[in-house]
Order: C-alpha cells, then structure tokens, then sequence
DNA sequence: CACTAACTTGAGGAGGTCCTCAACTTTCTG
DNA sequence: CAGAAAGTTGAGGACCTCCTCAAGTTAGTG
C-alpha cells in the first residue's frame, strides 16, 4: 500500500511533518486535552491546517499514539524474554510505568479509553493481549498470585497514572516505590483471599468502549 | 464567637444555604471544577448571588468540605478504637476509600492540594496527624511493614483516587479489589527492600503547597 | 510560463466559564 | 410605614477553545 492514499504535496507533506512533531511534544507536555491551537502554533501552521490534515482530535492521536504504543510492545517482548516469569513480568511493569512517567500524553492515553475502531484501540488491544500473556506466564510459574487477572491489570493502570501525573514534577521517582508496595501485594506468598470478584466482562467491555 | 459576624438577613441566610446544598450535591456529583453556574442554577438563585456570598471557588470548598472531612476523622477515631493495629488500619483504608467513592468532590478534595492557609487546608493537616498515629501504632504492633510511612499514604490516595474515578459509574468496587491487592503489599511478611526512598520534606512541602 | 488543483490562512461564529456592577427588590429598624 | 441598609439580579465584558469557510497563495504539470 502506498503511503499515502494520493501523495501530498510538498509543502502539505513538511507541514503535516511538522504538525505530528508539535503534536507529540505538545501532547507530551501537557497531556492530551491539549488545546489544538497551541499544536498549530507550535507547528508555525495556521490552525486551519491543522484541522485540513486532522480533522479531528482522534486522528491526531491515531497518527502518533500507535508509534508510541510500539514502544510498550518492545518492552512486552523484552520481558516475554527473561527466562524467569516473574522477573519478567516486574519487568513489564516497571518498563511500562516508565514510559508513561516519561510521556505525558501516553500516560493519559493509558488511562484513557478509545474507540475500538481507531487505531489507537487497535494498538491498546494488541498491547494487552500480549500482557496477557506474560500474566498467564507469571501465574503459571507461581510466583504471581493465582487470582490476578488481565482486568487487574486494567486498574493497576489507572492508579499508576495518577501517581505519575501528581508527583511528576517533584518527585519524578514516587511511582517506583509505590509500585514496589503493589508488587509486595501481588507475589503469591503474600496472597490473602479477595471478596470482591474482578471485573465482568461487560463492565469491562463498558469500561473500554466508554467514554 | 458568632455563628456569623455580623447577621445575616432572612433572605440572605435562605439563599446561603440553598447555595451550599447545591454545592454538596453539584461537586459531590461532577467534582471540584463543576461550573459555578450550575450550582447557582440548582439553587434557584442568580450567580451574581453566589458570587455575592462565596467570592472564590476556594470560599465555597472551606464552607461545605470540612464537614465532609469530619467524617474521616469519625473513621479514624473508630480504627484507633479498634483493639488491633493492623485491622484497625485497614478498617482507616477501606473506610477512607468508601468514603471517597461515595463522594465525587471529596475524591477531588483528597487528591488535590489547598492553601494551607485555608479551612480545608487546616481539616486536611488535622486528618493526617491522626493517620500518622493509626500508621505507627499498626507499623509498631509488627504487622504494618517497617517502611510504610505516612508519606505513602499520600500516594496511595491519589493512586485509589483515580481508580475510584475510572471505575464509579461501571463497576463501583473495583477500588476495594485493587486496595486488596495493595494492603497484601503493606503486610510486613510480604515487604521485600525497596530502593527508592520516600518523600523528602522538601518534596513533601512542594507538594502539599502546591498546585 | 501559465494555469489549475492543492493547500494555507486567519477572522469570526458558537459555546462555555468566569466574574463584575449598576439598577432593582427585600428586609429590618425606629 | 418610611427610609436606609442589605441583598439580589442578570446582562455583558473578558477569556478560552472549538471548528468553518471564503479568499488568498503555492506547487506541480503540460
């Protein structure tokens, strides 16, 4: 497939290029309710244009998040590859917690839910069935605690974010150590019996496709 | 002291308390940044009254969220009442959290900074002297672990405050599963070293002023 | 080079929230 | 019950963000 459905014109092409740059950084800095001027004021480019190349706010986020998300896949795989399960799946974690510390917008994006037909929730569900995956291994070792599931996965997210969003600027370094406590909860020899059950799949399929 | 300075005209007093019904319900439902109109629209009375009455958004939080924060100081009374350290120190989690996920703009109120200058700010510093003394009692009795400090309570505020948000309206006990997971963590037979240190009192301080 | 299709521009309408203030209305006091 | 003091009102200015579109500019083609 070629890149683009008709190529751009050379000048459209540099300031689409420099929008997505503008949009990353902007969207970095100050998460992604962003105002969209500021992208295009960024980008040296009439706010017109922007909305001519992203006529919404879900196709700018579609033609940067799933880039971003890539690096998450990387930092699964790694993971996927430690020889010990456990290991691996702390792993996981600290490397995901760290990109989202290093990137406002994807923190945001992380916590945030899309419409399953866009790009961005194309990425976020392949992400997560990879994740899946390392669960299932690290549970199966028995070194992760029986009754973690994916969904909790889910909430783990929810919470590191904000911790990551609150402390950011003062202390960049407080979600390692609370995720150091979570990961003292979530070792199988620390496993006391939960009441409340997980997540339904329908209040997760709400959950996700909400919003 | 006066229940008011100087009293307050019949009408007046009807309207100040029309005004602070509307606000307990509107941030109770849509939290702390809800339009001001909207309660002065509930309340049946013009905004320029609002304004007359509460000039800052900060006058309307000091005269309806003390009161609310004094039920967290019923709760942890009743904890350090609790003959054992560690149930009573879960008892303070789970009824901290219950009571953020009953009230939208308390869950703000928790997960945000004041003027210390402020009532607010004074309810807040008064909550959390008496959370320090259920910490070290539960941390003493050898069963809380030797590194959770008061300072993490912080953190694990914001982090369940978000989780209280995402989840509230789909699946409203989600935060007490994720809290399992967490306490499980904070046991001292399940707490392995941790590398990053809390808080400093600089950050602390940065913090707590902030925002 | 000239012409057309592609692209850019930015002023401005729409909708939202904040906050003020001059004109009006109500309560209270003597 | 009249006058003064206290309180209420809502239109409107200031600001922000979103998004559109008619007029202007530029790249690429023959």
């Amino acid at each position: 497939m070629p890149p683009q459905a008709r190529r751009l014109r050379a000048d459209a092409a540099r300031n689409r290029d420099k929008l997505l740059a503008s949009a990353v950084h902007v969207f970095g800095e100050r998460g992604l309710d962003a105002p969209l001027e500021e992208i295009a004021r960024q980008a040296k480019v009439s706010i017109g244009t922007l909305y001519n190349h992203f006529p919404t706010r879900q196709d700018l986020f579609d033609a940067i998040l799933p880039e971003r998300l890539a690096a998450l896949e990387r930092i699964t795989t790694e993971a996927l590859a430690d020889p010990d399960p456990w290991d691996g799946f702390v792993r996981f974690l600290s490397g995901l917690f760290e990109l989202q510390a290093r990137d406002h917008g994807l923190n945001d994006a992380l916590a945030r839910r899309f419409p399953d037909d866009s790009a961005v929730g194309a990425a976020c569900r392949s992400g997560f069935a990879q994740a899946e995956l390392l669960i299932e291994r690290a549970r199966q070792s028995g070194r992760l605690r029986a009754d973690f599931e994916t969904r909790d996965l889910i909430t783990l997210m929810w919470a590191m974010s904000q911790v990551i969003r609150e402390s950011m600027e003062v202390a960049p370094q407080t979600w390692r150590r609370h995720l150091a406590f979570v990961v003292d909860g979530l070792r199988a020899e620390a496993a006391h019996p939960i009441e409340t059950p997980p997540l339904t799949d329908g209040q997760l399929e709400k959950l996700i496709r909400g919003r």
